[in-house]
DNA sequence: AAGGCTAAGTCTGCTTGACAGACTTAGCAA
DNA sequence: TTGCTAAGTCTGTCAAGCAGACTTAGCCTT
């Protein structure tokens, strides 16, 4: 590697960054793992995340109008009706991004006990994992194998 | 999906907390995109994020101090020699974080080009997608197929 | 209909972190 | 010894995060 071609062409245009002005929120992660194990009230959001009730506010508005979250009313027994929040479409597809940041976790940084969740094929029960899988049904041993190279829409800088 | 289980459960010990209390900041990532891009040197990385000095700066010292990142020295014709930044293996083992977003990036925030980088697998060239593979090797279609359960180190609330 | 109950917020004052831009440092070369 | 450059540090300003108190809005009981 002797000069990265990456440096022939503009960061404007990545899509990493656009992924990241959406949800690269601290908070926002927080709230996202907890929707993915099913916690989707407000207080019991706040309880888990630790997250401040304004801050927790924000980025729960920002999730639903990027279409992340959307409300859904909900009414528990003998209480007015309230709203709850539930994944779409849209954020479930984030789910890789919180499971890669779980598995590195697992490996790196496990308190003592080990991992506190697990990952299972809903179908057959087996451990899941997120692994790099190229077009021909090779499944990558390390991203060392993986060559990054300019898309489409790569804008070369002047 | 009546009471989600996980709030029985403590948060403390959950390891996406632990992993963004190390990688989770937003400039960290952008750090890390360029690492992945072959992007080495602090002014480069500089440019390249907007990043401020003073947070770059901070930021990269972290990884280093996580090992995430190594200081190795180069050296320019006829200039002294400097420091750069490049991935350790636990570095590495970051990518399918970046690689997701990447993912979920071009699928919902594409510019109007397209994708900007495409990852191949440097023995067949075929792109490279991350992928949820379980231990039967079934492919998940979609995270919905994933039931997260509670793991060895979980802990339950009083 | 008055008042209490609760989840889901908003408001206030304080503190921390981000930021831009100027300045400093350290080794190499002329 | 002076200049050059990458890689920082320093300073003052401003936005964001934060804890804790307060507010809101329906449903229920009395």
């Amino acid at each position: 590697m002797s000069r990265p071609w990456a440096l022939d062409y503009d960061t404007a245009t990545c899509n990493i960054a656009a992924a990241l002005a959406v949800v690269g929120e601290k908070w926002t992660f927080l709230v996202l793992r907890e929707a993915f194990n099913g916690v989707r009230r407000f207080d019991d959001m706040r309880r888990r995340t630790g997250a401040p009730r304004q801050v927790l506010s924000a980025r729960l508005a920002r999730l639903v109008a990027e279409g992340i979250l959307r409300k859904a009313p909900y009414r528990e027994e003998g209480q007015r009706s309230r709203s709850e929040y539930r994944l779409t479409d849209k954020g479930i597809d984030l789910f890789p991004v919180l499971a890669s940041l779980l598995a590195w976790g697992d490996k790196y940084a496990s308190g003592p006990g080990g991992p506190s969740v697990a990952l299972t094929h809903r179908d057959c029960g087996a451990a899941v994992a997120v692994q790099l899988l190229c077009g021909n049904g090779h499944v990558l041993k390390s991203a060392r194998d993986v060559t990054p190279v300019p898309g489409p829409g790569a804008r070369r800088i002047a």
